[in-house]
DNA sequence: CAACTGTATGACTATTTACTCATATAGTAA
DNA sequence: TTACTATATGAGTAAATAGTCATACAGTTG
């Protein structure tokens, strides 16, 4: 791969990381996991302002994180690459392996 | 999980995603695959200026991304929980998945 | 048609993030 | 000691991001 290639796959892999850097869209993609669902429900479950809420799904649409489809007065929104849900037990690891590293130290005061 | 547990999950996800959510630390996290290198050689790679590769640096070290130790006048940055890793494979996949979306769009015009 | 529901967006403010330049600090070597 | 190398940081600016409020728009129902 060319230095210029790499910098571009960089650029891409930052904006797809960013796309899910916010707690409001760590919820979205974690009330998505089960399927799709309407901006009502998701505003609900995130507990955030509706506009703000259509802001954050339209920017992960933006990214191709996220789908949308129209029904009636609803719009539909659902993960577009679902392997990115593997990404969060990684995260999730980390998160753990920090855990416990914290839990030691503190163990040993 | 009770919401507020899970509400200080998402927000301690995000940090770890916006730790790695940007080019320049993206090619941190290339470079440093293959184990532990020196502020000066992560910055040759990088292709930024010194401070603030060192910024960036401190930064992932704040969000227990990497982990640091000084050796002579060197400091050696590595990646603090390699599990991480498996989520670029992840983000790979979904990098892949839209640009043969994209080709097949070409494709069909 | 009018009234209503669900969603998106314009305009604005506040906050956070990124970057640069100059400089400080720590360790090395002459 | 002085000069040098590697790294970190203060201060400042520019730009991106997040949030709110009011409002517009699309689709539904009576």
């Amino acid at each position: 791969m060319k230095k210029q290639e790499r910098q571009f796959l960089y650029a891409r892999q930052a904006d797809i990381f960013k796309a899910v850097a916010h707690p409001l869209r760590i919820a979205v993609m974690d009330f998505l996991r089960n399927g799709e669902q309407c901006v009502c429900d998701i505003t609900r479950f995130v507990g955030s302002e509706q506009s703000n809420v259509s802001r954050h799904l339209s920017l992960m649409v933006a990214a191709g994180v996220l789908e949308s489809r129209k029904q009636g007065l609803k719009v539909l929104y659902k993960i577009k690459t679902p392997c990115i849900l593997n990404c969060f037990s990684c995260i999730i690891d980390v998160i753990r392996t920090q855990a416990e590293e914290n839990r030691q130290l503190l163990d040993a005061i």
